[in-house]
DNA sequence: AGTTGCTCGTGAACACCTTCACAAGCGCTA
DNA sequence: TAGCGCTTGTGAAGGTGTTCACGAGCAACT
């Protein structure tokens, strides 16, 4: 059933660039593609684009290309987005409102399902659809709803007390928003996203081309 | 002046978080610090951290360890965050709105200073003392206030063309949020932040664990 | 001055990733 | 069936990044 075990990281990083481009793909009519097609329109390498693919089990047709279908299903296999992951997001702050009310996370196997602060003004607002609830229910949030996926959108303070938390509701992989370094257990995948980290990033390559 | 040319892509994007640790170190009083406990502040190898630092020309004291306010500005010189940054947000959506509140970026050296959107109806209305101005009037606001960062916080269809007026009016960097691959003259530096990829990435390795 | 304890800087080994280049294979046409 | 054009899959080479391990150097104390 699992395609294949142990795909390199950097792969995994790309699969879903591949996913998007597919969609696309599809979406205009195209039944087949070629890896150099797909990495003009990914970005990437050719070569890149059917070494990974040869990862997931995958095969082409030579002489042809990739089937579009096959390929999306492959890939969606592979990441699990066919599978529902229920998602809550803590911390109703700006970028957590933001996040609660961005569609794009349905139709790639994520479904924004909870809600919740600790500031008792904003327990029991809406935002499309939830209400907010007070951080300490998570437990029980948790349970009835079965969460997956823990979107961490708190102050740096407050975002390695709910990681603990999210860890010990049974959370199975976290979203860091937090502009902070979180220890959580090795067996909970976790990743971070800091725009200024990505600004300050981007400081330094244009400030060393002048 | 400048410490060193041709910094590793690897270190470059480690530098923000040994800045912000550093600062964290600095306002609790702490006048030097080690390899050691850096790395583990800032969540990687102890080595890694004193062969990032080498590149900077940086000196520790053996024996001793690094100290913090040096240190800081020497990361700062090279990530440029000592020069101000005039940064414009385009797409007031959901997460331009966020973003236009994010107080996170005039410590780094960055700041938002105009807002722009293509939507009529959003034109005029304020967020955080910005006003929206109408996407069509980005020449004469890059001129007027020296944009040198854009921020892209579009629908996936408008990006790409977002993106030409941006190099258009000469920017410097561009920081990506669209769900979609940008094509951009190579010495403009860009980074992209998804976060739908972000979750499915996960997704992978949760999936992967059961 | 000598000794001890600590920490840096870096060569070397290793692991991971990317890119090139080409044989192998498929479908189409005659 | 044979030939041609196109595209895949992958061995090999080269590049980048990580980790180890240890010599070198500083400070403190006797």
């Amino acid at each position: 059933m699992a395609p294949e075990r142990d795909i390199p990281d950097a792969t995994v990083a790309r699969l879903p660039v591949y996913r998007r481009t597919l969609v696309g793909l599809a979406a205009a009519g195209e039944t087949t593609v070629s890896s150099a097609r797909l990495a003009e329109l990914a970005g990437v390498n050719a070569a890149k684009v059917r070494k990974d693919l040869s990862r997931l089990g995958t095969y082409g047709v030579r002489g042809v290309g990739y089937e579009v279908e096959n390929l999306l299903m492959q890939i969606g296999e592979v990441l699990g987005v066919n599978v529902d992951a229920p998602v809550v997001i803590v911390g109703m702050g700006n970028l957590g409102q933001a996040l609660a009310r961005y569609g794009g996370f349905s139709t790639r196997g994520f479904r924004v399902v909870a809600l919740t602060d600790s500031d008792p003004k904003k327990i029991g607002k809406k935002f499309a659809g939830l209400t907010i609830q007070h951080q300490d229910d998570l437990p029980k949030i948790a349970k009835d709803l079965d969460i997956s996926v823990g979107i961490i959108t708190t102050p740096a303070e407050a975002a390695q007390q709910v990681a603990d938390e999210l860890v010990a509701v049974g959370v199975g992989s976290i979203l860091n928003f937090a502009p902070t370094v979180l220890n959580v257990p090795a067996h909970i995948p976790i990743r971070k996203v800091d725009l200024a980290t990505e600004l300050q990033i981007l400081g330094y390559y244009q400030h060393r081309a002048s």
